[in-house]
RNA sequence: GCGGACGUGGCGGAAUGGUAGACGCAGCGGACUUAAAAUCCGCUUGGGCAUCCCAGUGCGGGUUCGAGUCCCGCCGUCCGCACCA
């Protein structure tokens, strides 16, 4: 076969992929003797067409997974759909459409999509989570997690979303905003399903530890979403309860503290505005009350209520010190305590806590040390900023000399054995509220029975199917209002009952899909030996978007199936990278009419050296940021055009290139452009492999052998911008070499190289240089002793500043090394005459004459 | 305000405490061509007529024979946030 002038991606991408899909190339043997390798990327929502933050993750994956294959493991590489969800529902109400035909068409469209830029994915596996072979089983997974007391139901205020009309986990209100609708959230009461994760708070705190893979950042989201925190919760008896309180109100609180080692530098004690003491307070006092309104007025967000100034309000009344009850505390209200956490009321020690002490400074309060910082150990605190730092406790009886942990412990130990508190452990997670009042998701599978109550509906049942004779034309969920699927004989008495009409967050969909893709009996689940041979994911791969929610529910999942004995994996995921988005600048007019932006499009828009001018008029468009591509800025790209242009490869290679893969990447038209000729240039190299020229070429057998250890380190690393460098060097490297056996072996090699990240431009020159398909090649051997330099530069600095470099053999003696160091010329020269009082030899690296 | 990350040419970025700017993009010059595209060769941190030198990794200090890298203090940008006691 003689190879043409140029790779024609257009029909080239197309015949590889078929070849692939026809022998299954890329299909996981659940049979393998080899070791085995799950790679997995987060499943999409059919939102109906690629963007290009998909293609950005999906190269990796599949770069590692091809990877992965040369290198001789059994490769898991699956892909799915993350397929119900609202905009399936919004699309139903606009455009008359049923979300399931409408969801269906999308995954269609996409799929196709993603054979077109050529994955090596094990399309068998393939899961819609809208499919019932998919929800059935979580139906029984649910059902399993309420028999082992992990799912239950409670009536409790919700968020209700007025505008999607459903409930949304806490977790998932923005500034008191639905995150998706972005209307004003309500609070409702109703009967809700939840489950229990805060069971395994402490676990999924203490996993983190294991996740040694992890980016830092991830973990350390996922810790302060967990929230755990240590103290003392203990009561304050109110001394004067008759100034103010009504008859009958309890004459203490309950505070929680964290630093009960500072009790002896407490100064006043604080309690939230909504607490009820300081509303029983209100109810007499009328500037308590006025006080009270006033710290309901202004935002919820931290950023806001941290620089907002300290408020507080003098109830009048005091309290006893419980270490010392001659000591008394006012009390105070005050707008720095919040309601939500621990008891809604805390004892201050400004000394040691920031808040405490701006607040005390602004009162006039007292403050005493009570940690010495350093030498400073006198009672009086002076100055604006508090101590948080370790030290020995001071100025506080009996602790006087233990450091704070200990003392923590000693305050606990007295307050538990004098019984007026005890030590505590506070977490801030709350349990996950998946019931959602929806058509589109997993139908909840319980049964309401006027005499029996909430009776879970029986496993040969299962799955319990969504009807499709649906309409979105009313408002609210239609299951609601469909009898013929909700009105249902009560499994347990007969009599009439009705269906559960809510159905499941689809954040539960997506926390086991990963068990489904390594596993996929028809009958359950899941098998738990498959599931022990695959799991954990090897490496997975999304965005830092998902870092709290799914992250954690998919971890909660998977540790309440272990818990439950269903699987033996306790962390789903062992190692996570997070990639950054594509960028691109944006290009916008000021709306005449009302000031506003709008936005075009890059191929509306001619980029000038300085500017930009819209192609329509000639005239000039403001040039935006370099921000997250997004619709409604309009600074997006379309991948199917980039690929019909340039090819798939092309547009692979430049989600490789140039910046780190955690980092943002900005999309440029020149920089596709210079990935579409380097996919041209590759081709023409293969085109020169020639197997029938002799003789050897040793330094480019090294260099050849140096690059494919480092690509290698590289791929592993997910440091795809460095690989990518390093071939383009080999390619120079070989380029400027003149024809020899090790250069056709070299061009060979680098063919290798790229076969992970330009897959059909691989096959396509493999057809003609090896044999079979370069999918299923090894990946290139290196001779150990060529990785190994038998030349050096050293460098040669004048007190440390670059004079002159020596090229020597490897290995080059000390007093050598420094012989040659002083026989050169610019040494002399920089010396001037000065004399050498030290010289510092790192062999093979440099030499440093210190005058 | 708190927590985290980051700060290197025109741009994206390389650099186990040891030759700063690999590699790519853009730009400039040249070759080829009637011409253009494509391709190939060379140059490209700033300054000084420079095969030579000076300065240079946000700013100011420090440690070290030697600092982009380590330490301290600032400044700036981005991300997250729940005053979590």
């Amino acid at each position: 076969m003689v190879m043409t002038e140029r790779f024609d991606p257009a029909t080239a991408d197309i015949r590889w992929q078929r070849v692939w899909d026809e022998r299954q190339s890329f299909r996981a043997d659940d049979a393998s003797a080899r070791p085995r390798s799950y790679v997995l990327e987060m499943f999409p929502y059919p939102s109906g067409r690629i963007h290009i933050g998909h293609v950005r993750n999906y190269t990796m994956g599949d770069v590692l997974a091809r990877y992965k294959r040369m290198k001789g493991f059994e490769v898991l590489h699956p892909m799915g759909w993350d397929a119900f969800g609202m905009p399936a529902e919004n699309a139903a109400m606009e455009k008359g459409v049923h979300p399931g035909g409408w969801t269906r068409e999308n995954i269609a469209n996409m799929k196709a999509q993603l054979k077109r830029l050529g994955f090596a994915l094990d399309w068998s596996r393939e899961i819609a989570t809208c499919d019932p072979e998919y929800y059935g089983h979580e139906q029984a997974l649910f059902l399993d997690l309420y028999a082992a007391g992990l799912v239950y139901r409670k009536e409790s205020a919700v968020n209700w979303d007025p505008v999607d009309m459903t409930v949304l986990a806490n977790e998932q209100v923005i500034d008191g905003r639905g995150w998706r609708s972005g209307a004003l959230v309500e609070k409702r009461k109703l009967s809700q399903w939840f489950l229990k994760i805060t069971d395994f708070a402490d676990e999924l705190l203490e996993g983190l530890g294991g996740l040694d893979d992890w980016p830092e950042k991830v973990r350390l989201m996922q810790e302060n979403w967990i929230g755990k925190s240590q103290g003392l919760r203990f009561r304050f008896r109110i001394e004067n309860a008759s100034a103010g309180l009504p008859d009958g109100f309890p004459d203490s609180f309950e505070v929680f503290t964290t630093r009960p080692d500072t009790l002896f530098g407490a100064s006043f004690a604080a309690i939230a505005a909504e607490h009820p003491l300081a509303l029983a307070l209100a109810e007499k006092d009328a500037a308590a009350a006025a006080f009270i309104e006033e710290c309901r007025k202004g935002g919820t967000t931290a950023a806001e209520i941290e620089t907002a100034e300290k408020h507080g309000y003098d109830t009048g009344l005091t309290v006893a010190h419980p270490l010392d009850p001659a000591i008394r505390l006012p009390v105070y209200i005050a707008n720095f305590v919040l309601m939500d956490y621990g008891t809604g009321a805390v004892f201050a020690c400004p000394a040691h806590d920031q808040r405490d002490l701006d607040f005390a400074r602004k009162y006039g309060l007292p403050v005493r040390r009570v940690v010495a910082d350093g030498d400073r150990t006198d009672a009086v605190f002076p100055g604006d900023e508090a101590y948080t730092g370790p030290g020995r406790l001071v100025n506080s009886g009996f602790l006087d000399g233990m450091d704070v942990e200990a003392a923590k412990a000693a305050v606990i130990a007295r307050a538990e054995r004098e019984q007026w508190g005890s030590g505590e452990t506070q977490y801030r997670l709350r349990d996950w509220g998946v019931s959602r009042q929806r058509y589109w998701g997993t139908p909840i599978p319980f049964i309401h029975c006027g005499a029996c109550g909430v009776v879970p509906v029986p496993r040969e049942q299962l799955p319990v199917t969504l009807p499709e004779d649906v309409d979105f034309k009313t408002p609210g969920n239609p299951l609601l209002r469909h009898s013929t699927w909700k009105d249902v004989a009560c499994p347990q008495c007969g009599g009439a009952a009705q269906r559960e009409t809510d159905t499941l967050d689809t954040f539960v969909d997506s926390s086991w899909y990963f068990l489904r893709f390594a596993s996929q009996p028809v009958d359950k689940p899941f098998d738990r030996e498959e599931i022990a041979r695959w799991l954990p994911v090897e490496q997975y791969i999304g965005g830092i978007e998902h870092a709290i929610l799914h992250l954690l529910y998919a971890r909660f999942w998977t540790r309440a199936l272990k818990r439950i004995g269903r699987i033996d994996v306790a962390e789903p995921f062992a190692s996570l990278f997070t990639q950054g988005m594509v960028t691109h600048e944006t290009y916008s007019r000021a709306d005449p009419a009302n000031g506003q932006p709008v936005f075009f499009t890059p191929g509306e828009v001619e980029r000038g050296a300085d500017g930009a001018t819209l192609k329509a008029d000639g005239a000039p468009v403001e040039v935006g940021r370099v921000i997250k591509m997004s619709k409604s800025k309009k600074n997006v790209v379309d991948p199917d055009e980039i690929v019909a242009t340039y090819g798939a490869d092309a547009i692979r290679w430049f989600m490789l290139s140039d910046s780190p893969p955690e980092r943002d990447l900005p999309w440029s038209e020149s920089g596709i452009e210079g990935c579409g000729r380097f996919v041209q240039r590759l081709w023409r190299l293969f085109a020169q492999y020639d197997a029938a020229v002799a003789g050897d070429d040793r330094p480019l057998d090294r260099k050849r052998d140096q690059i494919v250890v480092a690509v290698a380190e590289d791929i592993e690393a997910l440091s795809f911008n460095k690989a990518v460098a390093r071939i383009y060097e080999l390619a120079s490297a070989i380029e400027k070499a003149p024809p020899s056996a090790s250069r056709s072996q070299a061009i060979r090699t680098v063919l290798l190289l790229v076969a992970p990240m330009m897959p059909h431009l691989a096959e396509e020159a493999w057809a003609t240089i090896g044999e079979g398909l370069v999918a299923d090649a090894a990946w290139p051997a290196v001779d150990a002793a060529l990785l190994v330099e038998d030349e050096v530069t050293v460098a040669v600095q004048v007190k440390g500043k670059l004079r002159d470099t020596l090229t020597v053999a490897k290995g080059t003696a000390r007093e050598e090394l420094e012989a040659l160091a002083l026989a050169s010329d610019k040494v002399q020269r920089a010396l001037d005459g000065a004399e050498v009082r030290k010289v510092i030899v790192v062999p093979d690296r440099l030499v440093n004459l210190v005058a």
